[in-house]
DNA sequence: TAGGCGATGACCT
DNA sequence: GGTCATCGCCTAC
């Protein structure tokens, strides 16, 4: 592991727990999976172009496309400037307005209100308006800050990438319920026996 | 300008 | 657990 990854990992691992708050709600991050960045051939920073020039940036900023033509995705970028590398938010669990999340999930059980990286972005109303969104700073998507949390984390292969399928960069808080299912993309080469590749 | 694709979610069994 | 609809955007030409 390059000590770029070893950073991307720690910083991956540090967002679990702590709490973002967009457009009226607020949850608490249960879910996250690192990317490196142009080192990562499974993620959008590995080639360089307009959509991904937010990743090159400073860190702390909101990354967000769009997927499938439907969801949108939540990416903080972690830096640093020029790597590229950032945090896909996966699952959070809602922790302040619910009334809210659950009108825009179509009044799914609360567990499920921001599981799935779609419906996390769903249930926050990010969009693309919010790309680029400076997550430290006052405004209308903020992380909270750092916690000091007892929870087990656990760690996996990636859910759905094709490229670096293997690479077990996929964390996650044990026992929580708002966690995602694993599942492998179908355009992914078959697993191997050997065990997960790091980069 | 057109074609292909995707870091998905929902539904069904 | 498996299957399928989905469509905006990126990239190549």
């Amino acid at each position: 592991m390059t000590s770029n990854s070893a950073d991307v990992v720690r910083r991956a691992r540090s967002l679990l727990g702590r709490s973002l708050t967009a457009h009226g709600v607020t949850l608490r991050i249960t879910e996250v999976e690192a990317y490196g960045g142009r080192e990562d051939p499974a993620s959008h920073a590995f080639t360089r172009t307009p959509r991904s020039e937010v990743m090159y940036g400073p860190p702390w900023r909101l990354y967000v496309y769009r997927s499938y033509g439907i969801h949108h995705c939540a990416n903080v970028v972690t830096g640093p400037t020029e790597i590229g590398a950032a945090v896909l938010l996966r699952a959070g669990q809602v922790i302040d307005g619910h009334d809210l999340a659950r009108a825009r999930r179509n009044d799914a059980a609360d567990h499920q209100l921001a599981r799935g990286p779609g419906n996390l972005a769903q249930a926050l109303a990010i969009t693309l308006d919010d790309l680029g969104t400076d997550l430290l700073e006052p405004g209308p998507v903020v992380l909270g800050p750092e916690v000091r949390h007892r929870h087990r984390i656990e760690a996996g292969p990636r859910v759905g990438v094709s490229k670096a399928a293997d690479v077990p960069w996929r964390f996650w808080l044990a026992d929580e319920r708002s966690v995602s299912a694993y599942r492998r993309s179908p355009r992914a080469p078959a697993a191997t026996s050997l065990p997960p590749r790091d980069l």
